[in-house]
DNA sequence: CTATACTTGACCATTTTAGTCAGGTATGTA
DNA sequence: TACATACCTGACTAAAATGGTCAAGTATAG
């Protein structure tokens, strides 16, 4: 299971885009300096975002990155897919011959981790950017 | 959010227990050998699992561990919380006086992580030893 | 042609993970 | 009383993950 400031900094930038990619692309500096996040690092997380068809990025002078889809078409799921924040609760899952812990059946927690990992994702997968930004209308940044 | 191996090799280890501590107090070494989990490693799970009163040790020859509570009164999140797996999804919520990132607001995100997490444990709040039980009473290991 | 901004890849310090190792101490049994 | 079993504790560590930084580009608007 991972879920750490990388996801987190990418659903962050990404409420950040939402909101102002109507008028200009948004270059990664204004995200950065609104945010608080590292330029260079918001360029890692950008590189995985365009390659996963959620942002797109426009170049030169007054370049930057718009959404690819509308916000409520991209559900979170799709955003820490995008940076590999897998939603993994186990791993004794890989080769579905063989058990776990190199045993002959699967270990007695196996289900657990599976129903585990349904129940986040059905979070995520609820969850779109959208719902993000009507819950942020009111708050400034 | 943490949720790897240690956590998972206790609730591995107390279902095993729990299966067993009927008749005689369980040693880490049987654990050890049904679990395929390293002995040592059970030993600082264990310490910390009776440190929050979840398991009971008799020392001596025949000794071993037992549960402190019936299967259905250990739900998961107390396994959890004895061995440190927080189920802590963001850390800007340390100082409520101050915002996250330095920022002078809550981050864009700051509920959502604070939805996920009641989401996470309510799972681990329904969830006890008993379920699990239940569930592998027919895949022996 | 030049400033802006995306693009790529290498690099790295720190922390966490998943243990190992080396010594104990307590106690039931022979 | 000896001794084997099994708990108990703390120090240590290799490997991986995390959260970045740094350097050297390329594309494009104006």
């Amino acid at each position: 299971m991972k879920l750490t400031s990388k996801g987190r900094y990418a659903v962050m930038a990404l409420v950040d885009l939402a909101r102002f990619d109507s008028i200009n692309p948004v270059s990664l500096r204004d995200i950065s300096l609104r945010q608080g996040i590292s330029l260079d690092y918001l360029e890692q997380i950008f590189s995985k975002l365009k390659k996963n068809q959620i942002v797109q990025s426009i170049r030169g002078t007054q370049g930057g990155y718009v959404l690819s889809k509308k916000p409520n078409e991209i559900k979170l799921t799709n955003i820490f897919h995008a940076v590999d924040e897998k939603v993994k609760t186990v791993q004794c899952k890989k080769e579905s011959k063989k058990g776990c812990n190199g045993k002959a059946t699967k270990c007695s927690t196996h289900n657990l981790w599976d129903e585990l990992e349904t129940h986040i994702n059905s979070f995520f997968e609820k969850k779109s950017l959208e719902d993000l930004l009507k819950n942020n209308n009111n708050q400034r940044i």
